[in-house]
RNA sequence: GGAGAGGUUCCCGAGUGGUCAAAGGGAACAGACUGUAAAUCUGUCGUCAGUCGACUUCGGAGGUUCAAAUCCUCCCCUCUCCA
């Protein structure tokens, strides 16, 4: 190998190992890295995704920006479809059992889901394969074959399961198959890396003893660490209504980003972002330095609205959020309501206006002092108000609606 | 197959005949404050109803009772131990 050369893969090594948590084995990686820079091959850098929804958010994208890291390197990405493993709903989450989706809406799940990873990835540069293809082909005594290679020792030394077990919940024999499944996607798409969050470190090793029963080359693991949700406890996750997805609006990225704890600014730099090591270590000084943290905080509220949606756009959230909540100024658009009374009691008018959801819930809004129109507080939930046309009602921080006069 | 434990409101989790719309915690929402949709403090948190009150809710279906989340019967589901 020539001085180049080794400085090149050097510096590879180095993009690849920035914000990951573990490499494993990281030789290997050395290794796979040295000989694909010798042939020319690009290596196939495997991630599954689950197509039983399709609402991506950003702790998804940890992994996926690792994988247009590799992309930008000229390596493949692979995604695999998991339209089998689906049915079987990974252990590692808590879902309870749900219901099986028909062909169409996996596939039109997965177009969907498709089309968010492209805000990262390149497409040109990207495989999509679904287990489809080498699962409906198997037999009985195939998936057998499959199961005996590994034990349960194996299986109960995997923390999820022990967990689960110890803890005395439900733990359903077909759940056992997930890591298996998941192995033998490795084998079928012979990957030489595969990415994932750091729970699914026990899959992914469950590949590379796959792809070795297979008598072909192992895949190394790259895990990334997992993202923490805004309440900056639990892992980002649907079920916790903590997350930031794709699908948000830029003003809601920006809101969510603004409502993380003050210690969690940090640990969303370096993996909800493409900020470089330098620019990690300028706002980890800053930091340190006593600089106010919700600065650092707006300032990455607009670099992840910018991510998705363009400097723009960006520009325009951080301004929205500050009118709003800093000097608390009315948003410049709203949803418009349309109203032919002049007068109108305002219970039912917050419930027909979808403001609130039942009558109980308005009143004890009102009560609790968050009803303006136009800026004025409603002190009781039996006043009927008066309407112009552009007038405003707010309720709450975050509702608003304009009346538009019919 | 046998023996035992259990299924409670968004989540966790008390409650074993009336005082239970159901303790406590979390989440959520609002208000105050603020440097932020941070933190902190306060309030709200089944539906309807001008405070009284009415209705629906405690795995499902029946039953006992003036009265059940609480007792009985059957069913469904989960867990533990035994085989």
């Amino acid at each position: 190998m020539n001085r180049t050369r080794s400085m090149a893969f050097e510096h590879e090594l180095q993009i690849i190992s920035k914000n990951v948590e573990e490499i494993i084995p990281l030789d290997e990686l050395k290794a796979k890295l040295a000989d694909s820079a010798k042939t020319g091959k690009a290596l196939r850098i495997k991630y599954g995704i689950d197509p039983t929804g399709f609402d991506v958010h950003i702790g998804h994208l940890v992994p996926i920006r690792k994988m247009r890291e590799f992309q930008d390197l000229g390596h493949i990405g692979v995604i695999i479809i998991g339209d089998f493993t689906a049915q079987i709903g990974d252990p590692t989450g808590r879902d309870e059992s749900r219901p099986p989706l028909s062909h169409e809406q996996i596939i039109s799940n997965s177009e969907k889901y498709m089309d968010q990873l492209f805000t990262v990835l390149k497409p040109e540069q990207t495989e999509i394969r679904y287990q489809t293809e080498w699962f409906s082909k198997m037999n009985m005594v195939d998936v057998l074959k499959l199961m005996g290679k590994f034990t349960l020792a194996q299986f109960m030394a995997h923390d999820t399961f022990r967990s689960r077990y110890e803890q005395g919940l439900s733990l359903g024999m077909h759940e056992l198959m997930y890591p298996l499944l998941q192995a033998y996607d490795s084998v079928a798409v012979e990957s030489d890396v595969e990415l994932g969050a750091t729970e699914q470190k026990f899959n992914i090793l469950c590949g590379r003893d796959m792809q070795r029963y297979f008598d072909m080359p192992q895949q190394v693991a790259v895990l990334s660490p997992i993202l923490l949700g805004t309440d900056g406890v639990n892992k980002m996750g649907k079920s916790l209504n903590n997350y930031i997805a794709v699908f948000d609006t830029p003003a809601d990225k920006f809101g969510k980003v603004m409502s993380i704890p003050d210690s969690l600014i940090m640990n969303y730099c370096s993996y909800a972002t493409c900020y470089d090591l330098e620019k990690l270590a300028e706002v980890k000084s800053k930091l340190e330095s006593g600089v106010n943290p919700m600065i650092l905080k707006k300032a990455l509220a607009r670099e992840i609205v910018r991510l998705y949606h363009g400097e723009q756009e960006a520009e325009k959230a951080q301004a929205g959020f500050e009118s709003l909540f800093s000097k608390k100024e009315l948003p410049d658009e709203m949803p418009e309501y349309e109203l032919s009374e002049n007068e109108i009691k305002i219970v039912p008018l917050l419930v027909q206006s979808g403001l609130c959801s039942s009558n109980g819930e308005a009143k004890r809004l009102i009560q609790g002092g968050g009803v303006s129109l136009d800026g004025n507080k409603i002190e009781s939930f039996e006043a009927s108000i008066t309407t112009t046309d552009g007038s405003v009602l707010r309720a709450g921080k975050r509702k608003f609606i304009k009346i538009k006069k019919l």
